[in-house]
DNA sequence: GATGAATGAGAATTCATTCAT
DNA sequence: GATGAATGAATTCTCATTCAT
């Protein structure tokens, strides 16, 4: 049975058909020919629409963030304070997870490990995905709300990854997870990690004195090893 | 050119040439055929050896962890304070990762996600691994150190998830990492969100960071000097 | 050399090409290299058509069973007499083993004795084709022109069983064989077996009765053993 | 561990241990490996006393014969009457059947089907297994008892081969089998298929199974007796 | 005489991709 | 523009046999 379909829908219930499938069955392997067979289409149509089944499934990953990020911006918009946004941030991605547990291994597991990541248009869009809460971390230790000894990029790890951890086992098939919750929880563990105190200035600000000539000897001493090694 | 060599020996040395495959490549995907080429053996020795693939590299996993888990308590008995305690855990694991890139990768995105992880020897020795981060922050939270509103799971879910989510690049082989940094960074965001009172364990964790960094100085500057009688 | 055929030609082919190759050499040994080579295809072309190489095998003996079968009540329907009805069904066994001696040796050999083997369609044809003969073999007792002595079911494999074992040699590839000769042979001397006989009623009578009286008390002692082992 | 054992014992020992792995898993596919294991020598020692594997499994069945053929004349020597010999030799080959299923398999569906089989000790030993059957045949012939319209040998396969196909079913391990009775029933039904007058042989037959059927009650009260006493 | 580690030639099966129709 | 039959290289695994020690 031969359909003539415009491109992009065609394109798109391809598309439709591989997340179906992974979803079905907990896991991103699947052949060409299954993907073709749940898109009721013949595997060489497969190939008209995407130059390589890699490239099926990056356009997968893309199809997915690209929705995500629709509604983005305007949702943060309407959310004030520091703990509340890192909080819909955490629920966001938890969500994402929560709804395609399976492209989120994909991505996680298969497109970041790829050594041409950084040169993908997967690689820009997860960046802006992620980029948000780096502004807000930003924004928060620029007005004074949280200590800036933290690096902003390892607080945003910190929060990917305490999520991403603590899914796995949901994500592997095993029992079930509460969203709300975990986001609380980690987005509270982080703000208070994070969060200035108004007593203890002093000290804080000794040690970090110290703390910081130190770091520059180290540096020093490290590029002096490592001329050396090479003389 | 038949070599014979006793089962032991010839075991390692199968394993050896498969964590040296993986590293070269920078990933675990390999086949039978060229880690046996690698080990100088043919394909079937590979099989006399280990019965499947699969058990091949369960086995080469299961090493690394033996070999970490050896030296381990004995350690972790040296060292005082929630803080200090904690750091070590992350230090250790982070050690393990700038190791052995692949080997963690191949831990984290295959053998946990088999359905079956759960009843591997992997499971127990994974377990025994990261007990005792529970067990440190449990006992903080005993002794009122910690408050007690983050479930402890969470806790250890956002250290290991943390250094998880930073260390990724370098694990797909771009860029390095400071692992005394990281750790220190890591464990100064989870202990402050955790720590019932603000101020005293700042001690602790400022006298902490003066002292290792000036063990790293110290150590350094004995390379240094040890060079430099040579030359 | 790329040659297009529609799906049932290409299945027949190669069905045709692994039935030719079994000829030849006398034996159903053979890779999918070589059947695939035989049908002028590639190995994975085979994969294409049978999900396994048994499957293949399957599909092989399953089609020589149907076209035996197709023709195979209407020839019977025009003969007359138990002696001839048996004469042709022993006769039609000998032809198909004439005809396919290698795929007689499979399903005789190998398919038989799968311990799967009476679930699969090979069993339910196999059976439909043997059939007949029992119920030629019963309705002789019935009318009183066989003796009931006999199980019906022995009947049938002294049939098969008679013809089985003479056509060895000729299985194996030594010598030719004449299969009217055969049949009737077979046929007589099993008819002779079971025909029943007017004259001696009465010894042949009184002999039954202590017969059945001594099978009775069999029966009930083989119970009784049985019982008294349990306790 | 080492055992220094006569070439004899040794050879004898691998044999056994190759026999009780094929009756355990009740198939004659097992590797060098496996029968080496069962054997307690390692493979190389199989090549020591076998210069190929197919040896070895010809030595089995070999054996095999030649304890059968062992006190085969002195019994049959006892028995009289064509009937009576006949059920004999029918009830010998149930009895190895029985003992030892797979070695038959091997026999009847791998050694007989070689086409060198005609020039190993297999098919000379064989031969002088069957030939005593036709014998019986033969004599019974020429005295008149039977008829000589039907070849011996068929005769010959006829009784073998419905045993062979009787029993198959208990052969691929599925239910159990009364050789007694079979033994009774196709040696009635080749007899009378045979027999030159009607009436006389009854009486040897019935008499016969009336005895055989006494026998069995014989032994089974005895068996009972003795249970009865230790409880 | 025995050992047992190693061989190496297959075996069945998979699957992304091509290309004749 | 679409089809879908065919490709062919790669993959894991088996096992009878050899031969250095």
């Amino acid at each position: 049975m031969r359909q003539r379909l415009t491109k992009e829908v065609r394109e798109s219930q391809i598309l439709d058909a591989a997340a179906e499938l992974f979803r079905e069955r907990r896991s991103y392997a699947a052949s060409t020919l299954e993907i073709a067979q749940k898109a009721n289409v013949v595997e060489g149509t497969l190939f008209r629409y995407f130059p390589t089944k890699r490239e099926l499934l990056l356009r997968l990953a893309e199809r997915s963030y690209q929705r995500t990020l629709a509604d983005y911006d305007e949702q943060l918009a309407g959310i004030k304070g520091t703990w509340n946004r890192l909080r819909y941030m955490a629920w966001r991605q938890l969500k994402n997870i929560q709804d395609d547990p399976v492209l989120y291994r994909f991505i996680h597991n298969d497109i970041k490990l790829d050594p041409e990541f950084r040169s993908t248009r997967i690689f820009h869009l997860h960046r802006s995905f992620t980029k948000r809460t780096l502004e807000i971390v930003k924004t928060a230790m620029d007005t004074g709300e949280f200590l800036s000894d933290i690096p902003v990029r390892l607080v945003r790890d910190t929060i990917y990854g305490a999520i991403d951890h603590h899914v796995w086992r949901y994500v592997r098939g095993d029992g079930s997870i509460n969203i709300d919750r975990i986001a609380d929880d980690v987005t509270t563990l982080v703000y208070r990690g994070l969060a200035s105190q108004k007593g203890d200035h002093k000290q804080e600000e000794a040690a970090s004195k110290i703390e910081s000539r130190l770091a520059r000897i180290e540096t020093k001493l490290n590029q002096l090893a490592k001329a050396s090694e090479k003389a």
